[in-house]
DNA sequence: AATGAATGAGGTTTCATTCAT
DNA sequence: GATGAATGAAACCTCATTCAT
């Protein structure tokens, strides 16, 4: 398996170092190279092409992602708990990994469309854990039961996504995790007044 | 007036179509020229520079998005029916003009971050019409009195962005006007059961 | 005859302004043109093209050196005198249109080749009036008798260039024409001392 | 050292070639790699840009001048022998390499002003060679006493410039190099008749 | 005569990828 | 496996000149 020849991880790790310091389009190959210590070639003795860094990087820290998040989630009884660690965790991992934020709030986006379909790939593993919470939900009663899971997932990532872009963008001048249970409060009950 | 010169409408609607087409990287200024029937060197006595082609692009046509949505708002009484009002008419105008959605949803955000970072000083416009809403329910007791106004916001517009653009990603197989009352009803009322 | 048209002379004066401020290469015809208070098309009413705009400069200016010189030169009785005189007159000339001599000394080498040859033939009328003297010199016994006319005018004309072009690169920082009498010296007698 | 490196020398020449052949201003970077048998892009790795190039090819070809001139000099014993190895020198040299004649008379001159003022930092070297002369000449009794060694530096350099050029722009129909001994005795002795 | 909007050719430089060592 | 020198394709923008008004 390549990721675990020597060499990988470390390159992963200088990509998203340089890719987060110099942004996307500054982010040439031999940058990466030099921040990893090989050579440009050796590069690609590990990734087919460019585009292959930066699918192995988002797979590698996506599946992080839903990794951590599951192992967290594993020990909550309710669906709007799972949706409250699900979130939390989110931002904790972005919070704490400032880099990794940048290069996947903002950066990662510039690729071309080809790009991030397959980006898009990745993140269905992300989208298919957010899924397996609304639709346990709708089972146990705790979401609506007529709830579209589709329509759910798009508002429960677009809303943190869109959190975590605006923190990013902001300079991450404030606490992104605490805002984690006022997001999920809002994406469980609404903006509306039920007077 | 520079958008009153007939060429400059005439360059902006080439550039949609072109960058719809071909994506965000292989939109040569020729090509533009070309489909705009001028000539490449015209292109620079209307624009700065390519980026400036993009950034007006943006600039029209999120003002249009303001301009009809502000419109149709005004008619409306409360402020539950003007966020009605808000996604239908977004989700009308991207799919009244697939090329046009295309380039917001998916080639425009492949821009550097200095580009993104004066496409978002453009969105602000549509963004205060959001928090306007919100303010206006919160005042009149159609939403929660405790509603924090920035993160409903990223919630109501992170929701109808995500939606718009896996509309796209999907080749707008559906319809999306047609979801504008879902996305409306779980952005009222949130995912929870309330029982 | 061309000249007397009202613009002509309007358009050459411009054209040094603006060489003299913005150099050769950043002299474009509209700032010309501008400088002048004319439209761009005028230009090429007067001027064939933007070459011939220097040319006719060089002619016009050069034609100024040859006249005046000629009027101080035929008061003078003996060649040497006439030598000071011409060394005097066009330090003076360029000491008093410092616009001028930057353009002359530096901008209007940048030129290509051709331009160059053509100024050259301008330039012949002056160097003619070198010959002239230096001709005068060696028939009146002033001149060494096997002195070649062609290299004695090389020594002078480039003598005389370079240190215009010195003084100029040197922006100006002492006066030129104070500087004619060593000229006019050294010319004559050489460096070596006659011992 | 860079200029160890094989197609260091190889990028230097070929400009050369090509700046002689097509003139300053058509000598495209892709022409000059084209005959030094390099990519385009190995250019770049020698040379930081083109004005890098042109740089380069001055202190290069300036350099060479200077110590084959100070070589010859060195077995001279009189200041008024050692300016005749000077010149005879620095007309071989350009004889010998019509290419290199060409490119330093007339088409290097076309550069910018700021490319020209880095030239003459360059050229400044040669100045020193000429005022060491002068200043010895004058300490030996062999020049004037009261000589300027600004002046007559102006007036070696001035002198022997404007023979080479006129000889570059008459098409080398003659020999140059054996007009060494006449500008020789002209700058030493003037134009005057000593009775 | 005068205008000025429109034209369109042309070149420097970057950087992902290769391959001989 | 590792290296890094070499490759070469590709595009934005400028500006002299024209010509309909």
């Amino acid at each position: 398996m390549k990721s675990n020849r020597p060499k990988y991880k470390q390159i992963i790790d200088a990509a998203v170092v340089i890719i987060a310091e110099n942004g996307y389009h500054q982010a040439q190959v031999s940058k990466i190279a030099k921040q990893a210590k090989v050579a440009d070639g050796t590069i690609y003795l590990y990734f087919k092409n460019k585009e292959d860094i930066l699918i192995s990087l988002f797979q590698e820290k996506m599946g992080y992602f839903v990794e951590q998040i599951e192992l967290e989630i594993s020990g909550k009884e309710s669906a709007q708990d799972k949706l409250l660690v699900l979130i939390k965790k989110h931002f904790q991992i972005l919070s704490d990994d400032v880099h990794l934020a940048v290069v996947t709030q903002l950066e990662l986006r510039q690729s071309n469309k080809e790009l991030r379909l397959r980006i898009n790939d990745v993140l269905r593993g992300y989208l298919n854990l957010i899924d397996s919470i609304i639709i346990e939900g709708k089972e146990t009663g705790a979401f609506l039961p007529d709830l579209s899971v589709k329509l759910a997932r798009q508002m429960i990532f677009g809303t943190i996504d869109e959190t975590a872009t605006t923190w990013v963008m902001n300079d991450q001048k404030y606490s992104l995790p605490k805002q984690a249970e006022a997001v999920h409060q809002l994406l469980l009950g609404g903006c509306a007044c039920k007077n």
